[in-house]
RNA sequence: GGGCCCGUAGCUCAGCCUGGAUAGAGCAUCGGCCUUCUAAGCCGGGGGUCCCGGGUUCGAAUCCCGGCGGGCCCGCCA
């Protein structure tokens, strides 16, 4: 559990609310927050208790109510029904909060919770021939986010992005660079991740569906891939090296960070493969089919699975001796659990902007980096690859690994609306309400092209509002903008479900949006550079209804974390953050803090200065950048 | 046919894990607030069979079962 001293200063209410019970004869009482504040800080509920002495609820909290002795923080007790709600010394607990919150700053609503324990997340992990979509962005801005959430809460986080450099998508676009004359030199001024994703990819996919010769071809290309035949090995790393550096610009620019790139070339050649398989036929998991469709395959025994088993047994080995995209997925996923003898070599890729190495598997590589023991491992993967997922964590099961730390984090896919497929060539049928991406047939829009209209849209604004700024600020602040817009809208929504991408509504940057904090953030900044006094927690005079709303979502931060830790769900910061911005701008509204009297104005900066911290800290583990001004 | 997910205000969603006191936001709409710290803001009005039906419970949007509607997945592709 979390430890003390950590900013608990709400817990400490429900606490002593509970210990106050314990005495008055309530044997472990459940208190908890009440749903409207205006029954007071923390609520007991009687009605349990009531049933089973067979009493009158309301006036067994009466009863109770009356033996309870007020004290510390707690200054007053009252029945209401069938509840016991507790009030608090709002000035001695507004000083508590604020000075908790000032003295433990960017470390405020942290917690031990992970101390001690390795993290690995896969994100990103897009085939590297095209450049990333706004599906792909919802990928690296969960996967970026339960980074920073778990960094925060004290884990060692190691990210990998898996990148597939061989196979079909590959041999698309070495097939358009080889046989159909597409020069390797983008067009001025286009990226390489753009040109080949949009233009090579989409052209040859749909000459390789119209001509069964040019589908030979690609056949022939992928196998040389693999194989390591000239020219179409190196092409095909060279294309890989070019799309892989453009789409990590995109990643950085989104905030992005990555330890390890984990080639799938590597994985084959590394055969970890032939190891697991040993493993699964020692310990009968696996067995070769004598008859049937599919005689001569390996095959995983899903008998024992509930679910599984309904769909039959998983092909791992195919009958021409290759193994398939399940039994090679099995064989890195033992790798990260530590299951593999095994391991790769790496060499440095380059940095990433916060400075962080990041390294990339080489067989030629001369550094080692062992993940050791690993307590959890979560893949940022799309809800399609559900039931692969979880036979690859079936087969973890059955090779006796921890299987349970395999975490397949799925999410839903984002969609095209309507009139944004139109847009893009597609022609309706009639009657859908979405359509789906598809990078083959060009219907997509790029995390790029939605962050530069992001960004201009913001900077339009921000001249309007700043006709003194220069071009270079407004570029700046803009841009922020943009990717707070960006990050907000993917991660706030439930991952179960379906993001209708349309770039009309997207565009809106008031409301519940990543700009909302970003500018609530600048405005106490304002407040508290125009101070010419410094924020105190000494309270002076009574604390007000604005402030004690705000100073109640100040207090329960840490509880926010911890529950968007225990749940892995980024969203539920989200959604604690935007009430916390909420708060502040009403108590913005109503109560003046410059002006406000000596005395009351310093504590009311503590209050100003502890919400720029807290946001600041949500904000920091969404990925949002903040802003002084905007 | 089987499996997984979703269904809450006109639209987009939060709340469901861990049942509790009048079901909350944003957008849209109508009305109000800039001579006081940034109006990308704030306040107020209207708007709800929480998909339907059972069950559990003192109490169900929340838990269980069964329907209905929608999305996805079920290849010797990756």
């Amino acid at each position: 559990m979390v430890g003390e001293g950590w900013g608990l200063v709400y817990r400490r209410v429900l606490e002593e609310a509970a210990r106050l019970l314990r005495e008055a004869g309530v044997e472990a009482p459940r208190v908890e927050a009440p749903r409207n504040f205006r029954y007071g800080e923390a609520s007991f509920s009687v009605f349990e208790l009531a049933r089973r002495l067979g009493r009158n609820p309301a006036e067994l909290a009466r009863d109770i109510a009356g033996r309870i002795r007020v004290g510390g923080l707690i200054s007053g007790v009252e029945a209401v029904g069938g509840y016991i709600n507790f009030r608090v010394d709002w000035r001695r607990y507004a000083s508590l909060i604020v000075s908790t919150i000032l003295s433990e700053s960017e470390r405020y609503g942290s917690a031990d919770l992970g101390v001690g324990k390795h993290v690995l997340i896969e994100h990103t992990s897009v085939n590297p021939n095209k450049p990333l979509h706004v599906g792909h962005a919802r990928n690296v801005c969960l996967g970026d986010t339960l980074n920073r959430l778990l960094t925060f809460l004290g884990y060692r986080v190691t990210v990998l992005n898996y990148i597939d450099d061989s196979g079909a998508q590959m041999a698309d676009v070495v097939l358009g660079f080889t046989e159909l004359g597409y020069s390797m030199e983008p067009p001025e001024g286009v990226r390489f991740d753009e040109y080949c994703g949009d233009t090579v990819y989409v052209k040859v996919s749909a000459m390789v569906d119209e001509d069964p010769g040019l589908a030979e071809k690609r056949r022939r290309i992928a196998k040389a891939i693999e194989s390591g035949e000239a020219p179409y090995y190196q092409i095909n790393k060279k294309v890989v090296d070019r799309v892989l550096g453009d789409q990590l610009r995109t990643c950085w620019r989104i905030g992005a960070r990555y330890d390890i790139l984990n080639m799938e070339s590597d994985i084959l050649r590394l055969d970890l493969w032939s190891e697991v398989f040993e493993r699964l036929r020692e310990r009968g998991a696996v067995y070769l089919a004598e008859e049937g469709a599919k005689k001569g395959c390996w095959l995983l025994d899903l008998s024992g699975h509930p679910r599984l088993s309904k769909e039959g047994d998983e092909v791992l080995v195919k009958s021409d001796g290759a193994t398939t995209y399940v039994a090679r997925d099995i064989a890195y996923a033992a790798w990260k659990l530590g299951g593999v003898r095994r391991d790769f070599t790496y060499r440095l890729w380059g940095r990433n902007p916060d400075g962080t190495e990041i390294l990339v598997t080489d067989r030629d590589g001369d550094l080692r980096r062992p993940i050791g023991e690993v307590d959890l491992s979560i893949n940022v993967i799309d809800v399609r690859q559900t039931r692969p997922q979880e036979i690859v964590r079936y087969a973890l099961k059955l090779l006796g690994l921890p299987h349970e730390r395999y975490i397949h984090y799925g999410y839903e896919v984002v969609a095209l609306s309507v009139s944004d497929a139109v847009k893009l060539g597609y022609r309706p049928r009639g009657g859908e309400q979405m359509v789906h991406m598809s990078g083959r047939r060009g219907l997509y829009v790029k995390a790029d092209t939605l962050l530069d209209m992001l960004r201009e849209k913001a900077a339009e604004e921000t001249r309007e509002r700043h006709p003194d700024w220069s071009q270079e600020k407004v570029e700046s602040v803009a841009e922020k903008i943009a990717v707070g817009a960006l990050r907000y809208a993917l991660v706030k929504p439930d991952p179960d479900k379906l993001i209708v991408l349309d770039t009309g509504e997207i565009m809106r940057l008031e409301g519940n949006t990543g700009p909302y904090l970003q500018y609530s953030y600048a405005r106490a900044c304002r407040i508290l550079e125009k101070a010419e006094t410094s924020p105190s927690w000494e309270v002076d005079g009574d604390v007000g209804e604005a402030e004690k709303n705000l100073l109640r979502m100040l207090a329960s931060f840490p509880d926010a974390v911890e529950e968007a830790g225990r749940n892995l769900s980024p969203k539920t910061l989200a959604n604690y953050a935007y009430k916390l911005a909420s708060e502040f701008n009403n108590f913005y509204e109503r109560v003046p803090v410059l002006h406000a009297p000596e005395g009351v104005r310093e504590f009311r900066l503590g209050v100003v200065e502890s919400f720029r911290i807290v946001l600041g800290n949500a904000m920091r583990i969404l990925g949002i950048p903040v802003l002084e001004e905007m």
